[in-house]
DNA sequence: GTTTAATTCAAACGTTTGTTTAATTTTGTG
DNA sequence: CACAAAATTAAACAAACGTTTGAATTAAAC
């Protein structure tokens, strides 16, 4: 793949997940890229084509990853877990631009990157469900709800990536801290709450029926 | 207020939340509400203060509910949190649409959007965190990580609110459910989840230090 | 060195965008 | 009814949009 056309799409990618893909036009792309206007639909057919390649580009990598943790057969369920937030949260921290189109961009016109985003997210999805369903059989987690507690995990990590001033302000992080700071302890932070969370919410020793009734009442 | 100018309100919400700001055009709008295109600008003045318009008349419900359920004093911390999680769910699922906007403009352009809807989360956030702090100080809550607790709750709602396809997909909902089925089986599984997760979460009982060292190794 | 293909470019294409205009109709008031 | 204010309209505005064109330049192949 050439390099001018990765270029495009390195810019292509901080510009739709910094003013959206609608946002985001096709002479933006090119100047911030210093390329002419007419090499986009010279190497990718179309703005909307330049994001399906993006998506693809982008996309398989994470399958690979989980594919790898789950045939481990070295590590407990727990120790999966673990890795599972720490690969997630770097991740995704790591590629909050990509992410956050990902994202968003379900509301795209077009029907064939709805296809593909929910198809990618699908495939990711059966790799942690896999995760969850061993330690549930070899009886170390409770009969959780899988896929809400993956709602849970993605779930909390997004929330945390999609505006700037608010992760600051809320976590008290300082306002002017610079990207690199703010990635840091943004990632610490998310790492160790998620992981206490799961094991509070997995471990089958805290499993005490589906309701508590001493907790009603005061 | 008038009659048409919360009509047009109403249409600019639902395709906002379907298309996007930048992907719903002035046009769109005037036709689908049946008005006349320059009514937009006489009413709002632009496409963006329509915008602003839509955030501020939706955005400063929720505030007076959480106040209320904090200030009545025979809930116990329990209690609050059950209703909290009921209220949240019940809250974004019926207004879905609007949720949406918030949610993915925080890449409008205009800063003043922005700034706004910062405004209005900081402000419910602060509601939430006096329940938990109460019920920490009480000696019920473990000292758990309030914001990023908030962020769970928040984040997986959001989670399966962004795409009913994807939503369907993994919670085995049935493909072609109607609207309102899907609505009632999200919102029952939510909140089942997100009561089950915070029990577990947030109970002293379960508290057994910063780190599990059974956990490690396998 | 010549020929062929791939790349780059400025310019222009036809649409669509948000907004404004100025004329017209409707509404409310004395 | 008369008059002023408010509401509504079709038409037009300039600017920005994604895309295409065709000539100019560079690179590759023989």
């Amino acid at each position: 793949m050439s390099d001018k056309r990765e270029h495009i799409l390195n810019v292509a990618e901080e510009l739709f997940a910094e003013k959206g893909f609608d946002g985001t036009s096709v002479r933006d792309i090119a100047q911030q890229a210093g390329v002419n206007l007419a090499m986009i639909s010279y190497y990718f057919g179309s703005k909307e084509k330049l994001l399906e390649s993006l998506i693809e580009s982008r996309g398989g990598y994470v399958y690979g990853i989980l594919d790898e943790l789950n045939k481990d057969m070295s590590l407990s369920p727990w120790d999966k877990v673990d890795r599972l937030v720490d690969f997630y949260v770097d991740r995704i921290l790591n590629n909050m631009k990509f992410h956050t189109i990902m994202w968003q961009e379900n509301s795209a016109r077009s029907e064939e990157i709805k296809r593909r985003t929910i198809g990618i997210k699908l495939r990711n999805l059966e790799q942690i469900n896999k995760i969850i369903a061993d330690g549930q059989q070899k009886k170390l987690f409770r009969q959780v709800d899988i896929p809400m507690t993956v709602g849970t995990i993605m779930g909390t990590i997004s929330y945390y990536t999609q505006s700037k001033v608010y992760s600051c302000t809320t976590l008290a992080l300082g306002e002017d801290i610079n990207d690199e700071q703010y990635r840091q302890r943004l990632s610490t932070r998310l790492k160790a709450h998620l992981k206490h969370l799961l094991r509070a919410h997995l471990d089958i020793r805290n499993d005490s029926g589906p309701m508590r009734d001493d907790h009603k009442g005061h």
